[in-house]
DNA sequence: ACAAAAGTGTTAGGCCTACACCCATGA
DNA sequence: TCATGGGTGTAGGCCTAACACTTTTGT
């Protein structure tokens, strides 16, 4: 913090920057995790150009000088797979030197929640595609460490919040819930304890009164009670598991 | 990720570096929490220069092109404080476009909890000073949100992890670690339920055989048993509050 | 027929919370 | 002597975890 006040910019000629200091570069990275009912699948795309050309990375590029990082995940991922309006959170910037082959470059990482319903396939999406985690392939750039912080965040983040609002289409069965949890967790859970609860928890509500004729083998949908949400949110609550 | 990955540095000539576009500087600070056996300090140091002179802020500067973020703030801190190898760790990243009136900024925050028995004030730290929460002054740049967010990420550190190791002197008494977890919740316990449950948790060992003529009044001393926390920590584990 | 999915309830044990008294010391 | 700090245990309620059977349907 000190004796570099001055002389930061020191000139603008023919579209170049000079700096009396070396700065880094500065990437967004995007973890973009979705769910199909039975695992976790995460978004990457396959890189067309050097370094690490035809390896598969996290959508992600170079922050522009008049945008947050944030604001730069969500640009990044709408050119790179035609995801709009993703609802990113930073997680964590990684910072080691030697990162990038090319110069020094610090990414600030993301990871978004999303209905795998949601996303189609755009026109920048060619190379995009949705992986669970034993799909995973080599990852360009220390991405695969990036990856693993990502799904540890997740981890701690679904014990708060009820990430399933954001994973999980509108209307889901207390199966593909607990398959939810049991992904994200990695861990089992009793069927009918599970159930109880969620239940009791009170964000859940069936989505239409089960018909009197209703066979065994239909399972009950339900849907998020987001004002019942909202309110354990305020008061603050945890998931046990 | 485009058309970018040649031209990134064009020249380095009379110790100036050029760029084909506009790189933003990079930033560590952080915040550091001391505990003096009552409530939660925060290290601040105040400034000497311009922007924001004789303002208030966290120990931070200008990350070289060499260290990682990490490795800049412990080095900042040293600097400014004189507080050497803290076990500093990041929680945030601010990327607000104008959150330093210089140039574009982004800072890569972190957290440390160290010993205030440990901090002596060193020649560097003549402008460095503990504020508790109540006393923190208007702070410079954006400091005042980094603030909030790391007493967030405290709150919620502490309920994984016995932050107490590294806040308390070695050895302590119950009321002086109950102390600490209520500074840093906010909340007021109940003195045995607290007892009960640091006991059951079993990170706790007296620090040594209470004297059989210990008077009723001389608080009874405890240390943390590091290979209990260890083996609790790798199954992992949570206190509940 | 058999396997797989879904609905449903009870019990025992552990944990959390609330709560009161005694003693010793220092003011 | 009075206020303060500290040590100590219990009872009730709630939550958790473990656990089995039935029905239906698809193969």
């Amino acid at each position: 913090m000190v004796k570099r006040q001055a002389f930061i910019i020191m000139e603008e000629i023919k579209g170049t920057y000079t700096y009396k200091y070396p700065h880094p570069s500065v990437t967004a990275d995007c973890v973009i995790f979705g769910f199909d009912g039975v695992s976790i699948k995460m978004l990457l795309i396959q890189r067309g150009i050097e370094p690490f050309k035809g390896k598969w990375a996290f959508p992600g590029g170079f922050m522009k000088i008049d945008e947050t990082a944030e604001e730069c995940a969500k640009r990044e991922l709408e050119e790179e797979t035609g995801l709009k309006d993703a609802s990113v959170e930073h997680f964590h910037t990684f910072s080691d030197v030697n990162r990038d082959p090319r110069e020094r470059v610090i990414t600030v990482a993301h990871y978004a929640l999303v209905r795998l319903s949601e996303v189609k396939g755009g026109d920048d999406a060619a190379s995009a595609r949705w992986f669970s985690h034993d799909e995973i392939p080599s990852l360009a750039f220390d991405h695969d460490r990036i990856l693993r912080m990502a799904l540890k965040v997740l981890k701690e983040r679904i014990c708060f919040e009820p990430i399933g609002f954001e994973l999980l289409p509108e209307v889901f069965t207390m199966t593909e819930l607990q398959n939810l949890y049991e992904a994200i967790l990695e861990v089992k859970f009793d069927r009918r304890n599970f159930y109880n609860k969620m239940i009791k928890l009170g964000i859940l509500q069936e989505f239409e009164p089960r018909p009197e004729n209703a066979s065994r083998r239909m399972p009950t949908k339900y849907c998020f009670n987001e004002a019942k949400y909202m309110e354990l949110k305020q008061r603050g609550f945890k998931l046990e598991f």
